[in-house]
DNA sequence: ACCTGAACACCGTTCAAGT
DNA sequence: ACCTGAACACCGTTCAAGT
């Protein structure tokens, strides 16, 4: 309810009722939709974001084609926040900070990550994250098509990492649903998973976020 | 609307109106609502499962406690599916055809690729699958931290091949949303991404695929 | 032309009331 | 004890009617 806020009821004094409701613009949603989804609380939703902008659903269509236009506007507005570093540095220090970066942002809210599963990022940010990483993988002397193809899987892993944090699937935490789970695992029925079951859930977010982009990265310059 | 069914009617003729309505079920629900969330067209309900199995929304709450318990036993459900090989094949060989059909099982709907980012499996086809690429992945030489781990990324990375893949990103396809954004891209602002246009585009979902298994494969590999 | 109230066709979940 | 009708609090989208 932003119109009981009491410090911008006192602060325009001069029109209490309608406190300087900015006019609607594709901006003004995406920023509400973007604020709402990076609550921890919930996702996004057009009825919530009208209610907030003061209006009825309806009038969102005339900025917005439907829900699916506006998620890609929210994770590319959501990108902006990504640092891409600048050429010069070591590729490989700069590579890991980018991606960090990348996954960091989306594990803001699980709702967040998730988007970045359901939506493909073609905006502005993408394209300069796209960029940057074009670059990092020029330096590091990877071939241009294998470097082109990198980009999907480097993100798309970024985001599955992302999730699994914003989750709490973190198996870091010995009283999570999964950790209980493969706890449980018989030893007669599955013994690999059962005397794996220490390394399956050892290790922080952090070195298990560190493990995965080492893959990626020995896995996509080993390419011939 | 199964009670239509012409068959089903003229078989059972001694029950007509309420053709032979097999008890409520945790099993019966689940197979109900597999087969909607196989379905091209759209997801799951808990509406739409009661509807097809002739009661009201709450009586599915006496087995089972919500929609993401439920989709928890669907997704397992579906990896019902998923060959795993035997010991013994050539672990490179085996490895790929089981990730081949885990993403194949996956990519049947959209609806279900999106469920395997959402929920984490933790059912007994997720163990035996589990099970399996630690025998594999140890039959490789690798590490058995290392390969702990490796399941977790492996089975993510399939998930989003089978998304890409079931929502028709496939940026094979020349007319796809992605493929006119990158068509698009200014040769000013992002240089190398519009010099990787092409390659960006390039290959089939089946190259793909097997690009980011090799990737996977060499890096996990690759590890000390 | 621009905007929107009200309606439509959906959701998951709860709970009092039935057998 | 088991089951469920009806209600509650939500969704996205459409469209006739308003200015």
């Amino acid at each position: 309810m932003p119109s009981r806020d009491p410090f911008r009821a006192s602060h325009v004094a001069s029109r209490r009722n309608r406190p300087a409701k900015p006019p609607l613009s594709r901006d003004a949603i995406v920023a509400e939709a973007l604020r709402q989804i990076s609550q921890d609380g919930g996702g996004m939703s057009l009825r919530k974001i009208a209610t907030a902008l003061d209006t009825g659903p309806a009038s969102l269509y005339a900025y917005v084609d439907d829900l699916s236009e506006l998620q890609a506007l929210v994770l590319d507005h959501a990108l902006d926040e990504v640092t891409v570093g600048a050429a010069g540095e070591p590729w490989r220090a700069r590579l890991e900070r980018l991606l960090r970066s990348y996954a960091e942002v989306l594990a803001k809210s699980p709702a967040l990550a998730q988007l970045a599963f359901q939506t493909v990022a073609v905006g502005p940010n993408a394209l300069r994250i796209a960029e940057a990483l074009l670059e990092i993988l020029d330096e590091a002397g990877v071939e241009p098509a294998t470097a082109a193809w990198a980009i999907d899987m480097l993100t798309m892993s970024m985001a599955a990492a992302a999730a699994g944090h914003a989750y709490g699937l973190d198996p870091a935490a010995p009283d999570s649903p999964v950790a209980q789970a493969v706890d449980r695992v018989s030893a007669d029925e599955y013994p690999r998973v059962h005397a794996a079951r220490a390394d399956i859930m050892s290790g922080t977010g952090d070195e298990r976020f560190a493990w995965s982009v080492d893959v990626l990265i020995r896995g996509i310059l080993a390419r011939p």
